[in-house]
RNA sequence: GGGCGAGUGGCGGAAUUGGUAUACGCGUACGACUCAAAAUCGUAUCUCGUAAGGGAUGAGGGUUCGACUCCCUCCUCGCCCACCA
């Protein structure tokens, strides 16, 4: 007997493969293709990974099934060549990345072609070259254009000792991953992808999917979806008005203030005002702010009448507001049925209203403001100092008249309308009547406003905890156990809109500013977070909210203070007795409240300040950026991308150059990385394409001038949310890929990859491919149809493998001892495939010794066979092609092992049943099986024959018939399937086991499961 | 805290419309071959018991003629997410 020698015929069959070509794939209408894809690796300098061959083993086995069954495979390979190693790597070393890439596909590339990969290899791409990338830039164009990206300041995560911005994955544990320092969180404009307009799509089209289940939750959870409403709290900042502090004077017109500037900080819409005992509410506030911090205000009370603030006299005046009632017709002013030019209009009005003396003609000014919206404005007078204003009359439509000229006149001012309510999202309005104080993210936009309004007491306390929050590290803020902090907004209060009572407002930083409205409404009663929130402050003596009285629902059984669950209301007014589920949507009706989903999934920060990234193909320029703002050029408002190439083309500025003004885009594409002398970013925090001056400063490609490049490249998961696109036209350099070969090879049927990418690689690929499916560029709008997931290969002790822990084992060290057969073998053979399980060297000599045997086997060819050899064949074939199809590797190949024993112990086998096993077996061992293939006299590749059909298992073969006593074995038989059930029971009933396990008792009954067992019930 | 998954020999694991638990492989022991070793082949290998037989699939309970499989309670481990309102 010949030795196996597997490095021989491994290396025979590799080169010819790839001298013959043979798993290069061409669109051929006339079959059926199929796509397998894998992921494609990031060729680290590490090399190779026992779980890449596990993954591309498998899908190797499926792509060499369907051929052989006569489908059209594409199984394609290329590199995800940007990333972090090979960065960090230049960084230390200062060698280039690209030969640092270089070197390492070429290491990548050999071990592949080692393991004998049906791979086309005529396809392979490489995420880092030009040619690839500037269709990554080029793509994320088309979403810039579409107005689908734009700068935000976003906070980075930034490491103290290396001085460098890290990315989240970099952050392990709240330290950086690299050298254990400290991170803490540093603002920068950040270019974002705005994903969450997609989010809905992403969710429900899940359905049309066929990943697999545990795929389909993970994203689901990671988008977050959650049903809830939106509810709004009118605020209050103060109902301090009251009669003793103000003072009428006898002509009923002047109002005296006792304390004016205390009245103009405190005034709210919702506050109510008496004056002499009358009560008035506020219709309309207009707050008008000059530079030097100092306001005026206007009020439009109640029953038509008007208070205008005099700051020099300290006081306000009290008017009706029909003495000052306008009607604007076209171009004038008709004021009690006289026309008037407008400027002379307004002072003719003024003059009637508030006496000539306070405004001179000449020495004072018309203009307009707005006030409420763009569609509305008020006509008002400023003085020559410009420190006074007033307005005349109640709001009126714009849309009329021509505001231009007299806009300037006022530009000084500022117009700034109170802010009068906070929305919040809740899943819980059945909660309402429980809530008991609102609570604010830190960041949330209102507070900087209120503080620049000075409309909260105790400022000082509350810049302090906002900027202590910002300093957190993000480990400190959601560390469990931790003590949730916070500070009330004093001076500011909000109404329950349920129950009209007055709540207070806090922040706290356990509310996020990027969920919901980044505000809530707190519930002590029903929600934990809110329950420890307002422990802890009684305990710091800092509210007065008492948990036990606000509790709403009640649950019999339970006597604790804090129930989540769902039930019926109590303590809510009418709504007592409804239950939760039809509460949510009454009571949200009843406050005037939005029922709304919202998903927790987050803008995607495409923006690195690193090197090794395709550089963001955009240009800043301040003559364009002034340009937009004068131009009158609208951002579409659409809720969906349209699905037309045109429509963005015909504008000056594209949608993306409006949304981000200054911002152009650059065409002239791919836009390389220029060279650099050091790789690590700059001391400011931005990459080093920053310091390449000649790179930087380019001609504006809009309008000529003087602008500058973008320098933070795109993340790492840029080039592989489209690659599987590439593949089916790698060379073309006029089109991302070929519409008809999009059309014919997309899209994929079956993609497999890690687990750990299920949320991200796989949701940003998804939107990708939608967006290009909206844009009408790809035929299809899911890239994947079915996706699974292989379970992790942990290490000899089960820790996951790595460097640090010395059991990273070396696919190399594996091919050269057993050879790659043998280790394909094993890989498909450790356990279920999306299983995680844990590797042993020495379980490859199992696989070995299998494929020796296999090596082994000719010698047993003789020329009629046993029948139940073939019959054992024809349900070896049965069960590995079921096998492969349901992901179940391992026990294909121990259905084969007892193929192979039995013919061993039977000791012969026909050529034809010979060739057909080699055929089954020739997925998961394709250098041997080929091998032996050749030596029976065939001069095709096996790789070209036809998946052998199997014979149904042939009606008379017999059966054991497994025969029970009160459901325990006693005694077994053979048996002809062809006997009828009674013939069985009567023939089980008389075996001598049976009798004596019966003995005297009565049977029961008697069960009979066809051609499996008895079971004799007995009494 | 939430989601997903898993607990079966010394080890990887097999067995689910509920029907012979421990297939297949590794390891180990003994034997054959050999001067010897490796390789190979053969036998054995859940556990208690001489045997007949009994017990065992993380623990406990339930449904059933019959449960690794279905239901309930609990424990342990892995992965992912994590103050998501």
């Amino acid at each position: 007997m010949k030795k196996y020698d597997h490095f021989k015929i491994e290396q025979k069959f590799q080169k010819k493969w790839e001298k013959e070509g043979i798993y290069n794939t061409k669109e051929d209408k006339s079959k059926q293709k199929y796509y397998c894809l894998v992921e494609f690796p990031y060729a680290s300098g590490e090399g190779l990974h026992v779980g890449h061959v596990r993954s591309y083993t498998a899908l190797d086995i499926v792509a060499r099934k369907k051929r052989m069954e006569g489908l059209n495979v594409l199984y394609p390979i290329g590199w995800d060549a940007f990333g972090l190693p090979t960065e960090n790597y230049a960084i230390k070393t200062g060698v280039n990345p690209k030969i640092i890439t270089k070197k390492n596909t070429n290491n990548f590339r050999k071990q592949l072609k080692s393991l004998g990969f049906s791979f086309d290899w005529s396809r392979e791409i490489n995420t880092s070259s030009p040619e690839y990338y500037k269709w990554t830039q080029w793509i994320f164009l088309q979403f810039f254009k579409h107005g689908l990206a734009y700068k935000k300041r976003m906070p980075i995560n930034w490491c103290l000792s290396c001085k460098i911005g890290l990315a989240n994955e970099e952050v392990v544990n709240g330290v950086c991953e690299r050298c254990g320092g400290q991170v803490e969180k540093r603002e920068k404009e950040q270019w974002m992808l705005a994903i969450t307009k997609y989010a809905e799509r992403l969710y429900d089209d899940l359905d049309k999917t066929e990943f697999l289940e545990k795929i389909k939750i993970q994203q689901r959870n990671w988008i977050g979806k959650s049903h809830g409403a939106l509810i709004s709290f009118a605020l209050v900042t103060s109902q301090i008005i009251a009669d003793k502090k103000l003072q009428i004077n006898a002509d009923g017109k002047i109002v005296l203030i006792t304390n004016v500037q205390e009245f103009r900080e405190n005034v709210n819409i919702d506050s109510k005002l008496k004056i002499e005992g009358r009560e008035f509410s506020i219709k309309e506030l207009i707050k008008f702010k000059l530079d030097d911090g100092s306001f005026y205000l206007k009020l439009f009370l109640s029953g038509g009448y008007v208070l205008a603030d005099d700051l020099n006299s300290n006081s306000f005046i009290l008017v009706k507001e029909k003495d000052t009632n306008l009607k604007i017709e076209e171009d004038d002013i008709t004021f009690e049925n006289k026309k008037y030019s407008f400027s002379y209009k307004a002072h003719a009005i003024a003059e009637e209203v508030f006496g000539e003396e306070i405004f001179k003609k000449g020495e004072s000014e018309t203009f307009w403001d707005y006030t409420s919206g763009n569609n509305y404005l008020s006509l008002g007078i400023v003085d020559k100092n410009k420190k006074r204003l007033d307005f005349l009359g109640k709001t009126i439509k714009a849309d009329k008249i021509e505001v231009t000229n007299l806009r300037e006149s006022a530009s000084n001012l500022r117009s700034s309308a109170t802010f009068t309510k906070v929305n919040v999202f809740t899943t819980r309005p059945d909660t309402l009547f429980g809530a008991t104080y609102l609570v604010l993210a830190p960041e949330h936009e209102l507070i900087r406003k209120f503080i620049e309004n000075k409309e909260i007491e105790n400022i000082k306390e509350v810049e302090k905890y906002i900027s202590e929050t910002a300093k957190k590290k993000d480990i400190d803020r959601t560390a469990e156990g931790k003590q949730k902090t916070g500070v009330e907004l004093k001076g500011i209060k909000a109404t329950n809109p349920v129950n009209k009572k007055e709540i207070p407002i806090f922040i706290a930083d356990y509310v996020l500013a990027g969920y919901g409205t980044g505000a809530i409404m707190a519930v002590p009663a029903h929600d934990e977070r809110d329950y420890a929130f307002t422990s802890q402050m009684n305990a710091d003596k800092k509210t007065q909210i008492d948990a036990d009285k606000i509790e709403i629902i009640k649950v019999i059984e339970s006597n604790e203070n804090l129930y989540t669950g769902y039930g019926k209301l109590i303590n809510s007014g009418k709504f007592d007795g409804m239950e939760s589920n039809e509460a949510i949507k009454e009571i949200t009706k009843f406050v005037g409240g939005e029922l709304k989903t919202v998903y927790s999934l987050r803008d995607w920060i495409f923006s690195r300040q690193r090197y090794w990234g395709e550089p963001i193909p955009l240009v800043f320029c301040n003559e364009c950026k002034k340009r937009v703002e004068n131009s009158k050029l609208q951002i579409p408002n659409h809720k969906q991308v349209p699905n037309s190439k045109s429509k963005i083309q015909n504008q000056e500025f594209n949608e993306g150059e409006l949304l981000n003004p200054g911002w152009v885009v650059d065409e002239n594409l791919p836009l390389e990385l220029p060279d650099v002398k050091k790789y690590e970013p700059t001391d400011s925090g931005e990459s080093p394409l920053a310091s390449v001056e000649k790179w930087v400063n380019v001609k504006c490609p809009k309008c000529g001038g003087p602008a500058k490049r973008e320098t933070d490249t795109m993340p790492n998961w840029a080039g592989s949310s489209w690659y599987w696109l590439r593949y089916t036209d790698p060379e073309n350099d006029k089109v991302f890929a070929d519409e008809k070969k999009l059309k014919y090879w997309t899209p994929v049927d079956w993609y497999n990859g890690g687990m750990e990418h299920t949320t991200l690689h796989l949701l940003y690929s998804r939107f990708w491919h939608k967006f290009l499916f909206d844009i009408g560029l790809v035929p299809t709008d899911e890239p994947y149809i079915k996706r699974t997931s292989h379970g992790m290969i942990l290490g000899d002790g089960g820790e996951k493998m790595s460097k640090s822990r010395g059991n990273v084992i070396n696919p190399d060290d594996i091919i050269e001892r057993f050879g790659a057969d043998s280790f394909r073998l094993y890989e498909m053979f450790l356990g279920p495939f999306d299983q995680q399980t844990s590797w042993n060297s020495d379980g490859v000599v199992g696989t070995r010794r299998f494929v020796e045997k296999v090596y082994g086997l000719s010698e047993k060819i003789v020329d009629s066979e046993n029948e139940s050899v073939n019959n054992f064949l024809n349900k070896t074939i049965k069960k590995v092609g079921e096998d492969i199809e349901n992901m179940k590797f391992n026990t294909a190949i121990s259905s084969m092992m007892m193929f192979l024993n039995f013919v061993y112990d039977e000791n012969k086998i026909s050529k034809d049943s010979y060739k057909k096993f080699l055929k089954i077996l020739s997925p998961f061992a394709p250098h041997v099986t080929e091998e032996l293939w050749s030596e029976t006299g065939e001069k095709e590749s096996i790789h070209k024959s036809k998946w052998p059909e199997y014979d149904e298992i042939k009606e008379n073969e017999n059966f054991t018939i497994v025969v029970q006593v009160d459901g325990k074995i006693r005694d077994k038989f053979i048996v002809a399937s062809n006997l009828s059930e009674n013939e069985i029971k009567d023939k089980a009933i008389s075996l001598e086991a049976v009798l004596r396990w019966v003995g005297d008792k009565k049977i029961k009954k008697t069960i009979y499961i066809k051609d499996k067992l008895v079971n004799i019930v007995t009494i």
